[in-house]
This record gives C-alpha cells, structure tokens and sequence, in this order.
DNA sequence: CCAGTTTGAGTAAAGGTGACCTTAACTATT
DNA sequence: AATAGTTAAGGTCACCTTTACTCAAACTGG
C-alpha cells in the first residue's frame, strides 16, 4: 500500500518523479529484396528532439493510462509508420535506471512481423528508413542497439521451433520462399529437399491447386499456411 | 517526442496519475519433501489491505526510481521472504488495465529458483506460505493465477532445453535427486538409465570424488554443476 | 532440341531417444 | 553367514530424426 501521490511527471532532473515512467519499444522485421535475394530488414526512426537528437532509435512511445501494453505498441507501430502487423510478441522489459538520461524509463519492448515486400511506408512528418540487420547504424538511442540484438536472438531462435516464418510472407507462397525465409534469418543455406519434407511433414502448411508459370523451370506449387493467424504459443491474455 | 499534455487520467484513487504505475511480481519456486518424494512449490503471501484483501498473492511491489527491476525483484523476494534466490529470470511483463482495480498498474513478473529445502521461511510481519503446484488456492489476487500459470509453463518448458534445475538443488547433488527435480517439474517418471546417460553427455555436470554413503543400496556419486551460477542463456543487462 | 534451371521424390549413413537387460555395491532381514 | 531388497551404473537394441546425397520431372530460353 505504498502510495505516492505525486504521479511521474518528467521526472529526471526534477525531483518531483517518484515513480518510473513506462513506455514501448517496437522491433519491426521485414523483408527486402536485394539482388535475386532478399535481407532482413528492420525499420528505424530519426530521433528530432534530445535526448540522442539525430541518432536513429526504434519506433515506440508512452503506453497511455488505460491501455494495454499490446494495444499501446500496435498504436505506435500504425502511427508513426502506416505499417499493419500480422505478428506481435512481447519480448522483454528493459528498465536500467540509466537507459535514458533524462528519467528513469522502462520500456516494454515488443517485436514484429510485416508480411511482403514492405517498401513504401505512409510514413508521417518522421524520417522513418529499413536497415539490413547486417549494416546497422553504429550508434542507436538509448539502449536500442541491445533490444535489437536481444530481438534477432529471439527471432532466430524461434524460427526453429515455431510457424513464425509465414508472418514474413504473402498469403500464398512457395516452398523456396519459405526456405529463403528461413536462410534469411538463419543467415545459412538450408538443403531444399530436406526442408521441404520436414515442413511438409510439420502440417503447418496447406498446398494450394494453383501453381507459379513462367518461370525457366518446373512450376512451382504455392502453399498457404495451415492456421492463419499462428499466434505466439502461449499468450499470457493480460 | 509524443508528448500529449493531456493525459488520461482517472487514475484509480489517486487524481494525478497520468501514466500506468509500475511495479514488479515473483513467482517463487522451491522443492518441498512430501512423503518419500518431493513437490514443486510456490510462495504466496496474505493480502492484508485492499483489494483482494485476505486473498493469496505473489510477492512484489513497487519499482522505485532509479532502482533496475531485477534489484527492485530481488529486494521483494528478500524483504518479504528473507530468501535468496540462485535463479531468477524475468518472466513476462502484464499489462491489462484492469488487473488491479484501482488503477492501470503494470507487473514486471519474475520468477526464481530457491535451493535446498526451503522449509523455514524468515518472513517479517507477513503471513506467508508455501502451496504446491498442484494445490494452489481457487482465487488468487489481481491476475496471479495467469502469471503463475505461465511461470509453471515456462519452468516446464525451460528445463528441456536449459539448466535449470541444479538452481533447486544443494551444492552437490546425486543423480537421483537431479532426476526427481525434473520429475517433480515435469510430473512424469523418467528412465533413469536414459536420464544418466543424456545429463551425462550433456556435460552441464561434474562428478565429485565422495559418495553418499548409509542407503541401503549402492552408495551413489555426488555431482556438481559445471558452470555454477548458470544464468538465462541470453541475458539483456538493461 | 538441347542446355540450364528449380521442383519434387527417394535413399543411405549418422546420431539421438526410449525401452529394456545386466551387473555392482550396499543394507536389512532371516 | 547367506539372502533378499534396494538403487547405482553401464550396456544393448529398435526406432526415429536429421543430414547428405542422388535422380527424375517439368518448364524456359537459346
């Protein structure tokens, strides 16, 4: 029953702050074409203001009074870039006391999956950019170098042991896409055959009636994913 | 810089509450001798004052300023326990708005591993006890049943593939006793031939010189971890 | 029509897991 | 003193999964 009556208010320097403030972080993941490849890409915004004003940081901000913490990242993730995600997951609180200069800030940072070739941002006013995870900035805000890293951890590891992969593709799609998918986030080439009767032995794809033409080879089957909407396997509901 | 001046307030009780308060939950876990065997244990404390007043809930509390949520986790497992945990990991962080009914408060959850038999508890004014897993109280306070229910997943889930499970134990240990903690984690017998042969292997172990000697039975090897102090496998230091 | 590509299927070796058997070493009982 | 009962510790075998490799199918472009 501790209970302070002054709320946070920019506290930092002030000595009025008697509680952390909390916010989120979110780590969006995408896919761009590079050469007859593509790279895993991620999206940054430039910081206007101080503190790290200039140094690139991922989207995120408050979570407001009243809203949930999921409801809160998509919030930010629609508004400062126009992106819809197919997958959200939460991936861990960071709450150094020194993590931001100005205050003590907890983040609840969250990452996420656009599905596509997600080029065009309906960006607003902020300078918004898709960074390779190879070719990062060398320096982020605050400790957003480690929420990255922690966030590819997390991403490449998982890919092993859950249908994460689809979220990274269209509806409908071929088993080489999927494989590069994985040979994308794994960062290592993965033996067609073998990959192909593991995931089709796996049941988490459906194949589809409708082949690819035109291309100077066999066409190609599509498949879709067995249970859209594949959903982090345990969800915590609150 | 989303700086909304006007913050939604209606802040429970407190009228100047303009963001979500914070504070942080542990799930505490421990072995208890039950009958020849052991079980896998949880400790609650009574809720003295509103809400859910006279209801079991997890330890925790605030998070203050300029306080790391790890350091804030261990002060409550330790003030309100008088316990030192050898494992703890952040667990899941919740953030609904109305899981505590005066106010948006978010729980940074935690949950930590106590060795030996953890029988006598120093607690200070606080009733506190230890419930088994299996046997938990039917109402537990604000969203606590969710968070232990997940903590317990996650401890089941984690001692596949880490190791976790020296945490639970003494210094030195025997085989047997290693192989009743997954036992008791996992609620189902294990081949004791096959778990010493794969623990083995896995190479987490030492063999000490002495034995256990007085069972009626040959006198088994006492082991070590190998690395002691085995943290989550990949720990964010903010 | 042939070269080149990817698709899609199959096969054999290697390694891990689970079920089961055997011996070792000690105590308690007869 | 012998024996039954217990757990420790080591081994074997069948089975499954993974990995590496081979090969035919189907299409396009020259």
């Amino acid at each position: 029953m501790v209970q302070s009556v002054s709320a946070p208010k920019a506290a930092g320097t002030t000595g009025g702050g008697a509680w952390p403030t909390i916010g989120v972080s979110v780590v969006i993941f995408g896919l761009r074409p590079r050469g007859d490849s593509h790279e895993l890409v991620v999206l940054l915004v430039r910081r206007e203001s101080a503190p790290f004003a200039g140094l690139w940081a991922l989207p995120g901000g408050w979570v407001h009074n009243g809203e949930g913490l999921e409801e809160a990242a998509r919030r930010h993730l629609l508004t400062k870039t126009g992106l819809h995600a197919t997958y959200l997951e939460q991936l861990y609180t960071f709450g150094s006391p020194d993590r931001d200069p100005r205050e003590h800030r907890i983040a609840v940072a969250y990452y996420a999956l656009v599905p596509g070739d997600p080029v065009g941002l309906a960006i607003g006013k902020r300078e918004a950019r898709w960074f390779s995870v190879e070719a990062l900035p060398k320096r982020l805000a605050f400790d957003n170098h480690e929420i990255l890293r922690y966030a590819l951890w997390r991403l490449r590891n998982k890919v092993g042991y859950a249908d994460v992969a689809f979220q990274l593709l269209p509806k409908n799609f071929t088993l080489s896409q999927l494989r590069e998918v994985y040979e994308v986030i794994l960062n290592r080439k993965l033996d067609p055959t073998n990959f192909r009767r593991k995931v089709e032995a796996s049941g988490t794809i459906v194949p589809t009636s409708s082949r690819v033409e035109g291309g100077a080879h066999r066409p190609p089957r599509l498949y879709r994913c067995a249970r859209r909407r594949s959903q982090p396997e345990f969800t915590p509901r609150s």
